[in-house]
DNA sequence: CGCACACTTGAGTAATGTCAAAGAGTGTGG
DNA sequence: CCACACTCTTTGACATTACTCAAGTGTGCG
C-alpha cells in the first residue's frame, strides 16, 4: 500500500488509504527500525504500529508538510533527507533541521503545522494519523518514553544550533555543520572523511544563517588552506579534521 | 526542607530569616502550579510528587545549574527568572532561552547538563531527583505526557528563536522580543504595554545574538521613533504595538 | 548544441561589531 | 551628606564581516 505524494508516477498505488492498509509487515523490512521510535516497540506493538502506518514515497523537492496546514499526521523518514523550515513573509528562509534515516518529524504543539517540511532528496517515509497514534502511545509508555527522549535529543540539537546562529562566524558554521555531518556518518559505520551532502549551497546557506555566496566563498577558503576537498563529482572530503575542529569552535574532542 | 543554594557549598538546610517554613504541603501554595508539569497531576498524585520536591531559592546572578555537571535534577520555576544559556570555550554567550514562574527546566538528553542557568532575579524553584522522579513519570502517565507537551512546546519556540537569529535583523530581534514578552503579560492577565524587563541589555544581546551596544542603539531608536518609551525607573513602555509586529517580521497579527 | 541551474568569483556596500569614553544610577565609607 | 568607586547604559568613531549586486564558469539535460 504505496501512496505516492501529489500524484506521480509509481507502480503499485491502491485507491485510497482511508481505511487501514493491509500491508503484509512494512516495519519489518524498515532499515530505520533500529534508529526510530519504533526500536522502543515490542513485537506484539509493533504489530499494532504496522497497521496506524502508510509508507509514502515523494519526490526531491517536493514539499510534503506546510506551515498552517492542520497537523494530521507524524512522520518517520526511512530512506532519505529532509529539510525542516520555517519562511518569513518576505520570503527569508531558515532551515531549522535536516532530518535523515531514522529521524522522527511531526511533533507539534498546536492544531496544525508551524513549520514546513521538503524532500531535498527522493524521500520515504512512514506516515502515522495522529489521533489513532496518540491513543496507541498512551498504551505503549515505552513508545511513549522514546518519544520524550527523541524530543530532548532534538531540544539539545536546536540549542547547540542557536549557538552557531546566535554566535559563532561564517568559518566556525560551515566547519560545525560539517563535522556534524562527519559525526553523522561515524555514527553509521561509514567513513567520516566524505559525509554526504545532498544539499544546495542555498539550503546549507539557509541552515547557517548565510547567504549562498558567503558559503561558498567559505568552501573555497577552506579548500585553498588545505583542509577539504571539492571534488568535482560533487560531495565534500574533510582533509584535516582537527584543523576542522578548532576552528568550528565546539568544546567536543576531535572524536 | 527550605535549601539557600547562597553559600559555597550546599550542605543541610539552613533556615533562614526572612525565609518561609516549609509548609507541610509545599505544592498548596505553589502559585505557579496552573502553568507546569504539576497542572497534570491529581491530588493523589500532586501527594506524591510533593514527596519527590525540594523548594529552593537561589539569589539573583548565582549559576546553579552548569554544564557538564551529572545531571541529578529537574527544576520547576516557581518564581524569578531564569536564563538558559550556553558557552563557547572563548567566552561567547548564548542565551537560549528566558524562564518564568511555571516554566519546567532540565529536560536532559545526556548524564550531564549541556547547559548553564543562572537566576536573573532572586528565584524560587522546585528541585527533583531525577531517578525518582523518572520512576514516578513511570507510574503517571499523565504527567509525562504533558512533559511531551512542554518539551513539544519548547521546540516549536527553539524553531522560533532559530529564525529570528538565523534571518532577522537587529531591528527585527529587538521588536520580536519586546512583543514575546507583552504576549506573555497578556497571558496573565497583566498590562501588555509595560512587561518586565528584569535582563540587562548584556543578557537581551546574548539572547538575540547582538552586542549590547547594539540592542542599546537599537533600543534608542525605537525610542527617538516613538514606538517605546525607555522610564529611568527601568523598564519598557510600548507606545505603537502594531508598528512593533510591523517591524518584527512575524506573521502573528497584533492580537 | 544550447539552455537552465547551481556554483563561484569579484567589487562595492551596509549592517553590525569593536574600541573608547562619557553619562547615569547605586552603594560605601569618610 | 558628600566623595568616590563601581556597574550599567548610552553615544561616538572606526573597523570588519557578511551581504548585495553582477558577471562568469561549469555541468547536466533536453
Amino acid at each position: 500500500m504505496k501512496e505516492k505524494y501529489a500524484g506521480s508516477v509509481l507502480p503499485a498505488a491502491q485507491p485510497r488509504p482511508g481505511a487501514i492498509p493491509p500491508p503484509p509487515d512494512p516495519c519489518a523490512a524498515c532499515s530505520a527500525r533500529v534508529l526510530s521510535v519504533c526500536a522502543a516497540a515490542d513485537e506484539h506493538h509493533l504489530k499494532q504500529l504496522a497497521e496506524l502506518t502508510t509508507p509514502v514515497e515523494v519526490e526531491a523537492h517536493r514539499t510534503f508538510i506546510m506551515a498552517g496546514e492542520p497537523a494530521n499526521y507524524l512522520f518517520n523518514i526511512t530512506e532519505g533527507v529532509v529539510k525542516v523550515y520555517r519562511l518569513l513573509p518576505d520570503g527569508r528562509q531558515q532551515i531549522t533541521g535536516f532530518l535523515f534515516a531514522g529521524d522522527f518529524l511531526g511533533l507539534a504543539t498546536a492544531n496544525v503545522y508551524a513549520f514546513n517540511a521538503e524532500a531535498v532528496t527522493p524521500v520515504r517515509y512512514c506516515r502515522f494519523a495522529r489521533k489513532p497514534l496518540e491513543q496507541f502511545l498512551g498504551e505503549a509508555p515505552k513508545m511513549e518514553r522514546q518519544l520524550l527522549t527523541i524530543a530532548s535529543n532534538e531540544l539539545a540539537a536546536a540549542q547547540e544550533q542557536m549557538v552557531l546562529l546566535g554566535r559563532k562566524t561564517a568559518r566556525e558554521k560551515l566547519a560545525s555543520f560539517l563535522l556534524v555531518l562527519a559525526q553523522r556518518m561515524k555514527r553509521l559505520g561509514k567513513p567520516a572523511d566524505t559525509p554526504d551532502l545532498p544539499m544546495s549551497r542555498a539550503d546549507i546557506a539557509d541552515y547557517l544563517g548565510l547567504t549562498t555566496e558567503t558559503v561558498s566563498r567559505t568552501f573555497t577558503q577552506f579548500r585553498t588552506q588545505g583542509l577539504i576537498e571539492l571534488p568535482k563529482s560533487g560531495g565534500v572530503r574533510l582533509k584535516n579534521r582537527s584543523a576542522l575542529v578548532k576552528i568550528s569552535g565546539s568544546v567536543e574532542s576531535a572524536d
